[in-house]
DNA sequence: GACTTTTGTGACGGAGCGTCAAAAAATGAC
DNA sequence: GTCATTTTTTGACGCTCCGTCACAAAAGTC
C-alpha cells in the first residue's frame, strides 16, 4: 500500500512535469508547436511514456485549463470573502477577473483554449466534467453575492431573469470584452481605446440599471474599485504565487 | 484583354468552388479534416493546383470568415434602415444579430475561426486587412445609429466612453453570450434555460440604463421585438438566400 | 507550326500522430 | 540471491498531411 503510493505519486510528479514543460510550448509557440515528440525529447523520455499520462495532446492543453480555471475559482473565492455590501462583494469578483486578464494572462490565454471545438472533442468525458465543475463553482460564487444581495433587500432581479440569469449577463459582458481585446485586431482603429475602463462603465451602468443598492455614480465607483484593489491585489498576488511561473 | 478576362472569371469561379467544397468539411467534420488533398480529390483537381489559388488552408477559412462577415454586414445595414426612433433601430441591430447566430448558424461558426490565433497569424496581411475592414464597417454602422440617437437628442453617452466604446458594450455582451452559449458545456446545468431571452432582458437594461429614450418596460421591449422581427426577418431571409447554403 | 508563357501535376522530403511488439525494470515468492 | 511474473518504458513503424518543385501539358503568340 505504500509502495503502491509512492509509486502514484512519481506518476504524479511526472504528470506535473509534462504539464510544466508542455506550458510555455504552447503559449509562447502556438498549439502547432505542442508536439508529444518534443515534449518527450525535452524530459528525456520516450514518447510511449508521454502517452501512459496523457492519450493525447488535446488532454493536455485540458489538463492546463483545469489549472488555469482553478486560478480563477481561488481568486473568485478571494474576491466575494470581502467585506462589504453585496454589491462591493460583486466589485471585488469584477477586480478579480480583471486581475485575472491582466496579471495571469498566461492562465487567461489557457482557459481560452476550452473553447475550441477541435481541441475539445478529442477529450475524455473526465476532464471535461472537471473543467465543467470548475466553471459551475465559479458560477455559484459570485451567484451567492447575488442571492445575499436579494435576501439583504439591496437588489431585485427582474421578471424575466433567474439569478443565474443575472449573473450571465455579467459574464457575458467581461468575457467577451476581454475575448473581444484579446483577439480583434487593433480596437483602437475603431475608437475603443482603453477596453478595461468602457467594460467598468457598462458594469456600472449595468448593476445601477438593475438598481442594486447602493447606486453609484462613475467617479465613486471608480475610487471604490481604487481601494478594493489595493486591499485586494495583495492577495490576489500571493494566490497568484502559489502557482509556478512560466519562463519566457 | 477580353482573353485575360474570361481567364480570371475561370480563376475565380474554381476559388469559389474550393470555398463550396471547403465549407461543409469545416463545419461538419472540422479543421483537422480540411485537407488540401482531401479538397484536391474531392475537386479533381491536383494539391498543387489548389495551392495556385490558397497558400494554406488556414487562408481557406479565412475566406470562408470574410463570406459569413460580408453577411453579417448586410444584415446590420438592412437593421440600420429600419424605421423608428435611434432606439428601436438599435434593437433592430440585436434582432440581426440574433438571426445571424441562429438561422445562419453555419456562418456564426464560420466567423468564429478569425479568433484562432492558431489560423489568424499563418494568413496573409491582405486577407487580415479585408477582415478588419468588415469589422470596421459592423462597428461603423452601429455607431451611425448610436450618433443618430445622440443628435436626436434620445440620448447622451456619459462620462468615460465614446461613442464607439458605447457601442463596445453591447458587442461584448451579445457576442460573450453568443460564444459562452455555443461553447460552454451544459449552461442549463447552472440554470441559465434561455440565454437569448436573458441577453434580451440585459440589453433593455442597458439601454434604459443609459437612459436611451424613449424607455421601455421588458413587456413593450418584447413586442416592439415581436414586431420588428415580423418586418424585418423576411427580408433578412431574403439577404441570406443569397448565398447558397451548406449541405448537410 | 514552332516557340514562349502560363497553368497543372503528383512524387517527394519532412514532420507529427498514435500504436505495439519487444526490451528493461520492478516485484515478490522461495 | 535467484528467477518467474508483472509492470513500465522504449522507439521503430505505418499512416496522414503539409508545402514544394521539377517536369508535363495546355494555351497563347507570331
Amino acid at each position: 500500500m505504500v509502495e503502491l503510493t509512492r509509486k502514484q505519486r512519481e506518476i504524479e510528479r511526472r504528470t506535473a512535469e509534462i504539464l510544466r514543460v508542455s506550458r510555455p510550448i504552447l503559449l509562447r509557440e502556438g498549439f502547432h508547436a505542442l508536439s508529444m515528440d518534443r515534449v518527450a525529447a525535452q524530459m528525456e523520455y520516450a514518447k510511449g511514456t508521454i502517452y501512459n499520462h496523457f492519450p493525447n495532446k488535446e488532454e493536455i492543453v485540458l489538463a492546463l485549463a483545469v489549472e488555469a480555471m482553478q486560478l480563477r475559482r481561488r481568486l473568485f473565492e478571494r474576491a466575494i470573502a470581502a467585506t462589504g455590501s453585496s454589491r462591493v462583494r460583486m466589485m471585488a469578483v469584477g477586480a478579480a477577473c480583471e486581475f485575472f486578464t491582466e496579471h495571469c494572462s498566461d492562465d487567461f490565454v489557457v482557459e481560452q483554449w476550452i473553447r475550441n471545438n477541435n481541441i475539445w472533442d478529442k477529450t475524455s468525458e473526465q476532464r471535461q466534467t472537471l473543467i465543467r465543475e470548475c466553471e459551475g463553482n465559479c458560477m455559484a460564487l459570485v451567484s451567492s453575492v447575488v442571492a445575499d444581495g436579494v435576501s439583504a433587500g439591496e437588489l431585485t432581479v427582474p421578471a424575466p431573469l433567474s439569478p443565474p440569469e443575472f449573473v450571465f449577463g455579467l459574464w457575458a459582458l467581461v468575457y467577451g470584452s476581454q475575448i473581444l481585446t484579446r483577439s480583434s485586431p487593433s480596437l483602437a482603429s475603431i475608437g475603443i481605446y482603453d477596453p478595461v475602463i468602457a467594460i467598468r462603465a457598462h458594469c456600472l451602468n449595468l448593476l445601477n440599471g438593475f438598481a442594486w443598492q447602493p447606486l453609484m455614480s462613475w467617479d465613486e465607483y471608480q475610487s471604490q474599485m481604487q481601494s478594493l484593489q489595493e486591499r485586494l491585489i495583495p492577495e490576489f498576488r500571493s494566490i497568484q504565487a502559489e502557482r509556478q511561473t512560466v519562463a519566457p
